[in-house]
DNA sequence: TATTGTTTGACTTTCTTTGACCTTTCGCAA
DNA sequence: TTGCGAAAGGTCAAAGAAAGTCAAACAATA
């Protein structure tokens, strides 16, 4: 027996189709299935979230909507590794970062220019704030991989 | 689905082209998009304030009219005044360092991948720890800056 | 029965759109 | 020359239009 969220979920994957991405409205979608906007969110958070190989990005407001992305597991399979890594970690210092943005520079997945900007980000000096480092940089890093993903 | 103020832009961006400058009849524009006279003040704030790039100056009274003007200063001149103006808040928000970063794009400062580097660093998902938001995104921010400076 | 998964709804946040009222400028008439 | 009215544009707050969060209620399953 099928959950109304599992019909959500094939819905979604048909408009998705070969595409990379699809734009989504939550009210339309819940409209349409007859129920409360926030399981939109439901479906996405526990069939469509980053383990599962996607990204959603979302705008607030009028003419907002969801950005359904779907992360390309041929190109680099480096990106995706790395987020694992940083999952399992629970700090960061810069050395380590910078040793994992070196490695994304040589394996050229991102430039010179961008690893420089990343250990920028990631530097003590940048960092200074009276709590967490290590967390927060964590943080920072794994967010700046995700984005990386979508290139 | 963008909103009638992405079709302003839009529409804006198209007829300032390569100028360095344009006219525009906020009333006129209004007309024709069948919005709000004060919509128009709503985009010109939004999309071409100062952050990214743009001056408005207008005048009022009969003949009145706003003239846009793309800020095109030296490039070398980019990342100073942009240090100097972090140097001079105290916090920074994601949506202004998101209009900061589109200038540097826009006038080549920084490529668009470098830019969604930036961006991921600096979002507040990435600095979602539990203590001073601002002033920290201020501080990688301008670390950045000053590691593009040495390009 | 205990646990896990689903559905709902109240409340929040963000961005957009509108309208009422204000200010500046210009041309014209007294 | 002054004063008035029309013709711009400006400001600001309220309403509207999305999406997000979270916890409680409900359902299914081990």
């Amino acid at each position: 027996m099928a959950s109304i969220s599992d019909e959500i979920e094939q819905f979604i994957l048909s408009v998705l189709s070969d595409d990379e991405s699809v734009k989504l409205s939550r009210n339309d979608l819940a409209h349409y299935f007859s129920v409360a906007p926030s399981q939109i969110n439901y479906v996405l958070a526990t069939r469509f979230n980053f383990d599962k190989g996607y990204i959603i990005e979302s705008k607030r407001g009028g003419g907002g909507c969801i950005t359904l992305v779907r992360i390309s597991d041929n190109k680099e399979d480096i990106l995706p590794e790395l987020v694992q890594e940083l999952d399992n970690i629970d700090v960061l210092t810069f050395n380590r970062a910078s040793n994992f943005t070196d490695r994304l520079v040589r394996d050229e997945v991102i430039t010179k220019e961008e690893g420089d900007i990343i250990k920028s980000a990631l530097s003590d000096k940048a960092l200074n704030f009276p709590a967490h480092v290590g967390k927060m940089r964590k943080n920072i890093f794994k967010e700046i991989v995700i984005g990386l993903m979508r290139r």
